[in-house]
DNA sequence: CTTGACTCTAGACTTGTATCAAGGGTCTAG
DNA sequence: CTAGACCCTTGATACAAGTCTAGAGTCAAG
């Protein structure tokens, strides 16, 4: 349980985060890193709070925020007066949206769900309801 | 109501079917259009078809298909033996792919929507279950 | 000291779905 | 006949989030 800044590989922190190697880089391009500090022959040198962060990153990403939005959770993770009304204010905009995908997505389904089980799958194209369907005037839907 | 095929112009088919003119060509490079008949001038001419054609495109987007699948809905619609078939299995597929994009996206939503309940909005960063949660070790969900 | 695994940088490439720009030719209303 | 709207082609650009390459330097084990 050293919780200590030992010296890490990318490519270390990368196999234990479960992440490329180019990624790390990249990340640190987009400023979500840190820039890290070098050894003598300029390798990146690594601490446990790398480990921390790309896992920060990893499960946000998970939770359907984009890098941008997760930089600046990131910067509001520090930040000791806004810091929590705000990450909450985002992880609010965050599930509104999820939401919004879900109920778009749920339509979709039901209008296809309904044309699969018309469909006998077999016949003349020009009597299949799927076809149908996507040839049709709007008119009627 | 007359289906005969008189001569439109790209920007009179862009106009009808609401996309943009550089998207049909697009289509037709991407071969979701056929080529187009060519006055003396060079300029496409369409008929009544491709604005049908354009709209089932449209509506297959909608529905989740990509381009590329529904550049294949596009051959079968038109295939006598096994079109309705392949046509109705595919959008069983899409279907089914839908649905298990919904029940992840419940999954991330509920997680989230959890998260959000328990934090107060206030206090100390280290105290925001959002935050922890984005940073806790893997252990306990 | 050599070998093989690792790392460095800069920059190009990927995927999907378009959208835009440059530099020209055409069509139509007045 | 001319102005303005429209169309042509080719090739570049955009977005997100990486992924890959080339060519060179470094590290650890035997």
């Amino acid at each position: 349980m050293d919780t200590a800044s030992s010296s890490l590989t990318i490519g270390a922190v990368a196999k234990r985060v479960g992440v490329a190697i180019d990624t790390i880089r990249f990340y640190e391009r987009e400023g979500l890193l840190p820039e890290p500090l070098r050894r003598a022959s300029g390798y990146r040198s690594y601490g446990e709070g790398t480990i921390a962060q790309l896992r920060f990153i990893r499960r946000a990403k998970h939770l359907g925020f984009t890098l941008e939005e997760i930089r600046e959770l990131l910067a509001l993770s520090t930040d000791r007066r806004l810091g929590v009304r705000a990450v909450k204010q985002r992880a609010q905009q965050r599930l509104e949206a999820i939401e919004q995908r879900i109920a778009e997505l749920q339509r979709v389904r039901d209008g296809l769900a309904q044309l699969v089980e018309s469909c006998p799958g077999h016949g003349a194209p020009e009597q299949c309801p799927i076809l149908l369907a996507l040839t049709e005037e709007e008119s009627q839907a």
